[in-house]
RNA sequence: GCCGAAGUGGCGGAAUGGCAGACGCGACGGUCUCAAAAACCGUUGGGCCGCAAGGCUCAUGUGGGUUCGACUCCCACCUUCGGCACCA
């Protein structure tokens, strides 16, 4: 087949590079051999990676691509080592758009979600990714909620779900409640609508039971990004929590507790404000003050969030005409009620320390309250504050704790108050309990059943699942079908065989991709949701992907998920992902996020038809480091089909070749092929898979401009270039790669090969190019062999025309030598 | 306000403290063509000198510092992006 010694056959059109042609007909050989199917039994050692699940909007964006191509590619990169690897795909397929869809067409939102997830299926397909088809999950699929109303019922009966009333988060136009980590800028995540209060009985499971060990990130390499986003969200004050006597006529309660992390300057406390919707507010308001404490209430509960959320607006509140008593001093002090004082937030009530708390320091400005400082601060004079003190200095005006330094205040503080009974140490987290009911009808239904003697009773596991009704019928109501579907809601209570009434609410779709990764592990198990072996075997994931705008949602509540199957002995490790790299946002071309309500998503079909799956994998990695994301912008495209091209035409080209073993071309070729061998392995490693395409390229443009300076090299050289070529295009563009392996002769497949190893030796270069510089500015440059010793490459820079005239009549005060790369000569 | 990341050609971006701008887009010039597209070849940070080969000089947000040498390290500031935010 290969001729020794004719030129290359330029503009062979029969010969050129069409891309739609392999890659259709690849996919379809790799489908029917089940190429990419995973074995549980393969002895190899496993590699679980692992991309975030697409929901199952209706199309493949760009934003896909971008997401799926680097991970298949580090995916098969880690098969390529030796390695058994697991890569599945799936649906999240639960949710508003869905049932909006729904509403909308008058059909049922499981036609529109699973035609969906057979486009996309299809779409995804057209990547050529290695994506193990058999195991896909859709979370909507009974078969797979079964098991998310399973896990449900296990936190149920561990204590980590419970139903209570609370003021919950309500989108109006979704007409549901919302987790706290769905409200963004105090709007819904889904529908940027605004949000508003609502007293409700939910259910929550117990993130906050874990709030301590989810904010240890030791267990698992994720990036200090999200690490710190979920850390802030967690909201960890240490602190103490104090108690206030309470002597109000006609009220019970004799004390209201307040949590403070600065417990060092309870003497300066000169007033005390409760939040607005404090229980107690409306029991301790005096008769005086009753209308003006209630219209203020009123007014605060009608302000919308955004409005209250403002940190720029002054100060308001009413004064209750109550006193609470400080323990430490038995000072009495004025109760007030003022917005700025959270209800969700420790306990809804502060003791206020004007000189110490800029807060509280504006507030009692405004209203004229006492400001007694208690603390030395060096930058304070004495005279009036301008502004509340922070830390410094020692303790003033607090009984027998002054003199006390600064360092030693709190705890102090802190042990005298836990001897006296006045209070104790302690911590206080920001995070609320996760709230999982939805109003909704397209999610899985919660599996509890109302009774009248028994109340919420779980329905047995044996009764799983609960299935969603397949006629639902939705009216203009804005309620969920589910509450007024009579073959849904009628349900006999488990305990007594009474009639009882089905929960209506559905569980929150994060809730089903808290658990997918486990699901996929053995995703046709009827009995369980994955076994224990298969557990053993495949979990954690080895390596996550996916995009940081779930730092607070998904990812968090996965990790609870785990620790929790844990505890409950389920699963035997703590953290559901070992490594995450969160790629980064691909914008639309308006610079802005794409969504389908903002017009500006782009669909890779065109592109794709146009250049090739390969060309636009390659172009998403091409574009820039993966995590910095970026407004999506084509224009560069046509850049790396032409490097395609090339490397089609290069490889699958005929090459003057024959025995040379030893001339300076095939050293030179040799070097090539070796250090770019190292260079794309390293890239791959790290995830740098720009520079890996720029390094790929400049060895296609080597060897293209090799070959058309009509050089003879060596024909094993030439070989073993053509074949580590198509090995290391695999990973990235594995249409291209396989074609080139089967035109070279090679077994199939190109992805079931070994990673080529590299020669260091053989990449090492044996000359170099030494900068030679005079007081750090560069003057010549020197070609030396590798590792010329000082005094050889230091005449001949002496020497050099160009280094002479800066260095003549000058004295030469240090000499610095680089090896292999600079020689400076510092003179004066 | 607090936390995190980042500022490099016309654009995307590259550079273990050691030759700034790899690789690519775009632009310009050329080959092929009746012509255009495609493809291919060449040039391409700014300024200055030179017919030319080439040389000089400025340049990595701003200002300082450390160093023989700074895109890289340190300090201050400005800007952008992301997160949290009246959190006691």
């Amino acid at each position: 087949m290969t001729n020794e010694t004719t030129t290359r056959p330029r503009t062979d059109s029969a010969a050129r590079y069409s891309p739609r042609e392999i890659e259709t007909r690849w996919q379809a050989r790799w489908e029917a051999d089940g190429l990419y199917l995973t074995s549980d039994d393969d002895p190899r050692p496993k590699w679980y990676a692992l991309t975030m699940l697409p929901y199952t909007s209706g199309d493949l964006h760009v934003g896909h691509w971008y997401a799926m191509a680097p991970s298949d590619a580090a995916a098969r990169f880690k098969r390529m080592h030796g390695y058994n690897v697991l890569f599945p795909m799936g649906f999240d397929a639960f949710g508003l758009p869905a049932e909006n869809a729904a509403i909308k067409n008058g059909r049922h939102p499981a036609e529109w979600t699973f035609a969906n997830v057979e486009r996309m299926r299809g779409q995804l397909k057209s990547m050529g990714a290695m994506f193990d088809w058999s195991r896909e999950v859709v979370t909507a699929s009974p078969d797979y909620y079964k098991w998310s109303q399973w896990w449900f019922l296990q936190l149920l009966k561990h204590d980590l779900a419970y139903k209570k009333r609370a003021a919950v988060w309500w989108c109006p136009k979704d007409q549901t409640v919302l987790a706290n980590e769905q409200v963004l800028d105090g709007k819904c995540e889904r529908c940027d609508t605004v949000v508003m209060k609502r007293d409700l009985e939910q259910w929550f499971f117990r993130i906050t039971n874990y709030a301590e060990e989810l904010l240890d990130f030791s267990k698992m390499q994720w990036s200090e990004q999200i690490a710190s986003m979920q850390r802030n969200w967690i909201g960890k004050s240490v602190g103490a929590e104090l108690r206030f006597g309470l002597d109000v006529q006609g009220v019970e309660t004799k004390e209201i507790r307040v949590f403070t992390t600065r417990p060092d300057t309870v003497y300066g406390v000169t007033f005390f404000v409760v939040a607005p919707e404090h229980p107690l507010v409306e029991q301790i308001t005096t008769p005086e003050q009753r209308d003006a404490v209630r219209a203020y209430v009123d007014a605060a509960r009608r302000e919308s969030e955004i409005d209250r959320m403002s940190t720029e607006r002054e100060k308001t509140g009413v004064f209750t005409g109550a006193y609470v008593t400080n323990l430490f001093n038995g000072e009495q002090v004025p109760v007030w009620t003022a917005d700025y004082v959270l209800s969700t937030y420790g306990t809804g009530a502060v003791m206020a320390v004007p000189a110490h708390d800029q807060r509280d320091f504006e507030f009692a400005k405004k209203f004229g309250l006492k400001i007694v400082p208690v603390f030395q601060h060096p930058d304070w004079d004495g005279g009036e504050l301008t502004a509340a003190l922070g830390h410094g200095g020692s303790m003033i005006n607090s009984g027998p704790f002054d003199g006390t330094p600064d360092e030693q205040a709190i705890a102090a503080v802190v042990k005298y108050a836990e001897e006296q009974g006045y209070g104790r140490g302690t911590v206080n987290y920001r995070i609320r309990d996760w709230l999982i009911s939805r109003q909704r009808m397209w999610g899985a239904p919660i599996p509890i059943i109302y009774c009248e003697t028994h109340g919420a009773v779980p329905v047995p596991e044996s009764d799983l699942p609960v299935l969603l009704p397949d006629d639902a019928e939705f009216r203009p109501t804005g309620e969920s079908p589910l509450t007024y579907h009579e073959g849904f809601l009628r349900a006999k209570c488990p305990t007594c065989g009474e009639p009882g009434r089905r929960e209506t609410d559905t569980l929150d779709t994060f809730m089903c991709s808290s658990w997918y990764q486990m699901r996929y592990i053995d995703p046709h198990n009827d009995e369980r949701p994955f076994s224990r072996e298969l557990a053993k075997k495949w979990l954690p994931v080895d390596q996550y992907t996916g995009g940081s705008e779930h730092a607070v949602m998904h990812l968090l509540y996965t990790r609870f998920f785990t620790k929790a199957a844990r505890d409950m002995g389920i699963v035997a490790f703590d953290e559901p992902m070992l490594r995450l790299f969160n790629q980064g946002q691909i914008l639309g071309p308006d610079g802005q996020r794409m969504s389908k309500s903002r017009g500006n998503v782009i669909a890779p079909d065109g592109e794709v038809e146009k250049w090739g799956a390969d060309t636009f994998r390659a172009y998403l990695m091409f574009l820039g480091p993966w995590d910095g994301g970026g407004p999506y912008d084509a224009s560069g495209i046509s850049g790396v089909y032409r490097w395609l091209s090339r490397v089609w035409t290069v490889v699958t080209g005929e090459m003057r070749t024959g025995a040379h073993a030893d001339t300076p071309e095939t050293r030179e070729l040799r070097r090539w092929t070796h250090k770019t061998i190292t260079k794309v392995t390293d890239d791959l490693t790290e995830f740098r898979f720009n520079t890996m395409v720029a390094a790929l390229m400049e060895f296609t443009n080597h060897l293209v401009r090799l070959r058309e300076s009509g050089a003879e090299v060596d024909a094993g050289a030439w070989r073993e270039a053509q074949e580590s070529m198509a090995l290391i295009l695999a990973p990235s563009v594995p249409h291209i790669a396989e074609e080139l392996w089967s035109r070279l002769g090679k077994p199939y497949s190109v992805h079931t090969q070994t990673w080529p190893s590299f020669d260091a030796e053989l990449a090492a270069d044996d000359a170099v190019e030494i900068a030679v510089q005079v007081n750090g500015k560069v003057r010549e440059r020197l070609m030396l062999p590798v590792d010329a010793p000082e005094d050889v490459l230091r005449a001949q820079a002496m020497a050099s025309a160009s280094v002479a005239p800066y260095v003549e009549g000058k004295e030469i005060v240090r000499v610095i030598y680089v090896p292999n790369r600079l020689l400076n000569i510092v003179v004066r």
